[in-house]
DNA sequence: CAGCCTTTTGCAAACGATTGAAACCCCCTA
DNA sequence: TAGGGGGTTTCAATCGTTTGCAAAAGGCTG
């Protein structure tokens, strides 16, 4: 009795009896008689029988395991996506492993392997701000194993995608400042590499273009990290600068957060002077003071999504459809910007 | 070729040679020819060979996973912890199973219930609130396998847990209040049949009683579900009985946030009139106004620590050792209590 | 050239569950 | 009593990998 559950060979013997028997009589097959059925029951029952996922696994080449890869589990939004994806794979009985990047390349890689390893039936994948070479996820596509991209997508890879509409999200924040007249807004983007990043930075240009205001490139300064204190020593650079600015588009809450520290430290008043407006609606933005508009992104909404769309992929015949589902933002105006 | 991934045999096949001798060339056997394992290795790096992990599972009796069982993963202290097993697991070569409960009992038995069918190694697990019955557990442990308990532990079960000092640190807030000149202080207490938030009152009781300062009892209320609104009911029901309050310590920071809220709500100063304290240090009661005091929990060294506890309790042949780590908690004074 | 040793390789069983096909038992009928 | 037919049950193979043991191949010696 080493390793403690008991398997349908226990039961078997214990009824000196065979195992395709016990395996008939547990899963209610015709040509079992009522007599062994019962007492294969009961045994099962008395010895808290449960089937051996792993011979299960092996025998059915089907693990309904769903691998996610994700950046940080400690990110607000992305504790949500996890949520989601986990609450929809265990409605259709499906586990999932979660293995994080810490949005390093190498380990984003090293998790892949490793869930291709544990034969995962889909992957969920939300890369690194570190990836560029995407020979890992190539793999992947080619020895056919389904895979959805969320959030960070990639481009021109055979996989589908779900993911917000930056472009839209940020183009509406914009506008929200345009609409109570910030002229000189300053956009401290994320990293180019992430094309969630370059989405917003377009919204951010349409949404000048469309209301005629002219680009000054010197206007967007990059926050690679978007960590509070480098925004906030980046938007303390700008204020020192002493340019003309009214407003701030930042790619992520943090970085909003670590402007409106800037901007308070140089004692002028939000949102009367300065505008902010952050991205992804975290948690702590309606705590804050002021309060901080944000785009809400709905992270629980796209975990679901993404998990669903995984498991009618694993379930169907068909190669990827390649699919894109954009998802919406809200504006939530707090007190940043709300004039 | 349907199952995309590479297996031992089809390098076999190809070579013309036994799995056998595919498997011993892999792993650096002796009694390989140099020839026949050079052919082998090329061929498995060509087409991307990786061990089929559930065939080596079945085998090796061992899965080399841990499932994890958690109320939430949307909590930033369990965000943090889920981040430390991961960490911790993967250093080892192990992956992850995350199951969320949502404080369910129901879901954190079929949880526990899937992770035994999947055959983990180990399970970590912090039970829901709602939970009091412990079969499932008992089950678990009756099986031999491996459990840990972190942050929530459970009492009269044969298993090691892993917790912060929930006494010392409500000690601490409560002392920090008292000293700072607070005789009337509010215990906004979680629900009792969660040892954390017993031990957090006890830890309240304590302090009164250390500074000689009675025991009022209808200065304990309890909010169940340790959420903003209801705390700032609970709060603003106790301030309008003209109850003397001077100070608030909290079970957790957003009950803590929801008492600051009904506080200034009625125009009495924070902290000069009443102090308030929370527990868990969320990441937002940095961010608050005015920023809130509270008591730091390590949740990604309790993750590491709970990890650690396992693979060792999984690598040795002895039973458990029921062992209780007790993490420090740091007392963050900020505005809220500074005075 | 027979016998022996070394080197290299293959066979078979095992892990747990499933399932098509074969076998068994018992009873009835011709 | 042999044969047929239902009702039950068992056998054997499968999934991918490992590993003790047996076997084959080749070379060398007496």
């Amino acid at each position: 009795m080493k390793s403690g559950q008991v398997t349908i060979k226990d039961i078997a013997k214990e009824l000196n009896i065979s195992c395709s028997t016990v395996s008939r009589a547990l899963k209610d097959f015709p040509g079992i008689s009522p007599t062994t059925r019962k007492a294969v029951v009961e045994l099962a029952n008395k010895y808290n029988y449960r089937p051996n996922a792993i011979a299960l696994s092996l025998r059915n080449q089907k693990t309904n395991v769903i691998g996610v890869v994700i950046p940080e589990t400690v990110h607000f939004f992305f504790s949500t996506v996890i949520s989601g994806i986990e609450d929809e794979a265990m409605k259709e009985g499906y586990n999932v492993m979660i293995c994080q990047s810490n949005e390093q390349y190498e380990r984003e890689a090293d998790s892949i392997d490793a869930l291709m390893g544990a034969r995962v039936d889909g992957l969920l994948v939300s890369i690194s701000r570190e990836t560029s070479d995407l020979q890992h996820l190539e793999k992947v596509v080619k020895e056919g194993t389904p895979m959805v991209f969320f959030d960070r997508l990639v481009e021109g890879m055979n996989a589908s995608s779900v993911i917000v509409d930056d472009y839209q999200g940020a183009y509406d924040a914009v506008e929200h400042l345009i609409k109570k007249g910030c002229k000189h807004i300053v956009h401290l983007a994320g990293p180019d590499n992430l094309i969630i990043c370059r989405k917003r930075k377009e919204g951010y240009i349409s949404a000048l273009e469309d209301h005629e205001i002219p680009l000054d490139e010197s206007y967007i300064v990059e926050c690679r990290f978007g960590e509070e204190a480098e925004a906030e020593k980046a938007m303390t650079h700008l204020l020192e600068s002493g340019m003309a600015i009214d407003g701030v588009f930042a790619n992520n809450d943090m970085a909003g957060l670590g402007a409106i520290s800037a901007i308070k430290k140089v004692g002028i008043p939000i949102p009367e002077e300065i505008a902010v407006v952050g991205f992804s609606n975290w948690q702590f933005s309606s705590l804050v003071n002021p309060s901080l508009s944000s785009i809400s992104q709905p992270g629980y909404e796209m975990g679901r999504e993404a998990a669903r769309l995984i498991l009618v992929e694993i379930n169907s015949k068909e190669p990827s459809k390649r699919e894109v589902t954009i998802l919406d933002t809200e504006l939530i105006v707090r007190d940043s910007s709300n004039r």
